[in-house]
DNA sequence: GTCTATATACGGATAGAC
DNA sequence: GTCTATCCGTATATAGAC
C-alpha cells in the first residue's frame, strides 16, 4: 500500500552475508500477502463470510491441527481433539471446510504456495553461481525454520494425500530439486564447480537442509545455532565443488 | 550350527572395500537369528504354538503391515485391510498379538534389535577411525537398504507411538548418532580429522544416510546404485574431514 | 489354529436451535 | 456464526463354531 520503491524492500537473495534474523522480517512480509491470495481462493468452500473472522479462525485452526497432527499423525487426530484445541465447536469446524481430507488438502496446498513463492523470489535474482548455490540453500533453511510445523506436517503427511494432491506435493518436491540440480550444472558448466551429478548432489543439499526441520528438537538440544547449520552444509557442500587448490 | 570358524565368517567390517553385494549375505544370515531371537521373547502374547506357524504367519503380517502402513500410514491402514493382504482372517491375525498397537510395538521393536545388532557386529571390529567411520557409514547405508521398508515405518511412525515405546526408539536413534560422534572425536583426537563439532557433524551424516531409504524410489528413477551413495557421501563427508593437502 | 459373525465404541459429518 | 445433539458408517476386538 505504501509507495515504497523497490529497492527499499528487503532482499535477501543479493547476499551471501545474509543471516536468519534478516530473513525473518522479509518473509513475515510476505507470508501475509500469501495467506491472505489462498483465503480467496477457496472462498467458496467456506461457508463463513466476514473475513476478520475467517482469518482469525483459520489461523486458529491451522495452528491447532500442525500442533495435533504433527505430535500424533492427521489420522490419528480426531475431529474432536480439534475441536478442544481451537475451542470451536464441531459444527464450526465445519463451516471451514467440507471434511477432514479437505483441510488436509487445504494445509499442503497453503504450504506448497508459501513455500515456491518466497523460494522463487529469494533464489530469482542471485547472480553469480556461487552466490546463487547459497542464496537458495538459506532460502530453504531459513523458510523450513519459520514455517517448521508446516514443513514438518507436509513431509509427514504427504503419502497419505489421495492422488490428485499427492502429485501436486511431490511436484513441490521435485521442483526444489531441480532449481538446486540446476544451480549445480550452471556452475558446472561455467567451470566453477567440479564436474558432479548435478542431481545426486542437489539430493544430497535437500537430505541436509530437511534434516533441520525434520530433527529440530534434537538440533536445540545440542544447542546449535541456525546459522551454524547453513554454514556446516555450506562448507560440506562447497568443499565437494570446489576444486582442492592446486600445488603452488 | 556348522562348526564354522570364526574367521570363515563374512566380516564386512575389515573392510574399506567392502560393498553392497558382500553385505548382503553377511546381513542375511544373522537377520534370522534375530528374528528367532525376537519370537522367542514375545512368545507369551502369541497364542499360537507351533513355531513354524508362528514364524511363517508373522513374517506374513510384518510384511503386509509394512507394505500397507507404509502407503498410507499405520493410523489408516485398518485391521480388515491387513487381513485381505494377509489371507488371514481377523480371529487369527489377534491370536498373533493383542491389539493393533502391540502389533505397532512388536514391529518398532523387532526393528531395534535388528539393527542394533547387525550394526554393532560390523562396527565393532574396525580398527583405524578412517576404516571405522568408512564401516560405519556403509553398515547404516546397507543396512537400511536390506530392510529399507523397517527404516520407512519406523521413521515414519515414531512420532505415534505411546511413551514407553516412543523413548525406546528415540533412544535406538541417539545410540547410533553416538556411533558416529565417537568415531568423529576419536579421529580428530588422533589429528585424523580437523577439529570440528562432533555431533553436528555426525547428524549431517545420518542425515544423508536417512535419505536414502526415506527417498528410494527418487534415487531408483535416477538410476543412482547404492554403492555411488555410500562413495557421495563419503567423500562430502572426507572431503569436510581431512584437511586440504598442503600446497608443496 | 482359523474361520464367521457380532458386540461395542468411536469418529466424521449434519440438522436445526439460538 | 456458532452451538448441541445426533445420525450412521466403520473399526477394533472378541465369542464361539468348526
Amino acid at each position: 500500500m505504501a509507495s515504497t520503491q523497490p529497492c527499499e524492500r528487503l532482499s535477501p537473495c543479493n547476499g551471501t552475508k545474509m543471516d536468519y534474523a534478516e530473513f525473518i522480517k522479509y518473509v513475515d512480509i510476505t507470508k501475509e500477502d500469501i495467506y491472505r491470495g489462498t483465503l480467496e481462493e477457496n472462498r467458496e468452500r467456506i461457508r463463513v463470510k466476514k473475513e476478520a473472522t475467517v482469518i482469525k479462525n483459520l489461523e486458529k485452526i491451522f495452528d491447532a491441527t500442525l500442533r495435533i497432527a504433527n505430535k500424533k499423525g492427521f489420522q490419528a487426530m480426531t475431529m474432536r481433539d480439534l475441536s478442544l484445541e481451537t475451542g470451536l465447536s464441531m459444527g464450526a469446524l465445519y463451516s471451514y471446510f467440507t471434511s477432514k481430507e479437505d483441510l488436509l488438502e487445504t494445509l499442503q496446498s497453503q504450504h506448497r504456495a508459501m513455500t515456491r513463492q518466497i523460494f522463487e523470489k529469494c533464489v530469482g535474482e542471485a547472480q553469480a553461481c556461487s552466490l546463487k548455490l547459497r542464496a537458495a540453500l538459506k532460502a530453504y533453511l531459513f523458510m523450513s525454520e519459520v514455517m517448521q510445523p508446516w514443513f514438518f506436517f507436509s513431509f509427514m503427511e504427504a503419502k497419505n494425500l489421495a492422488n490428485p494432491e499427492r502429485e501436486k506435493t511431490l511436484a513441490g518436491d521435485i521442483y526444489s530439486d531441480m532449481a538446486f540440480a540446476e544451480i549445480l550444472r550452471q556452475g558446472q558448466t561455467e567451470g566453477v564447480f567440479v564436474p558432479h551429478d548435478h542431481h545426486l548432489v542437489a539430493g544430497a543439499i535437500k537430505a541436509l537442509l530437511q534434516d533441520w526441520f525434520l530433527k529440530r528438537k534434537k538440533y536445540a538440544k545440542l544447542n546449535i545455532a541456525i546459522d551454524d547449520y547453513a554454514k556446516l552444509v555450506l562448507d560440506l557442500v562447497e568443499g565437494y565443488l570446489t576444486p582442492p587448490r592446486a600445488p603452488a
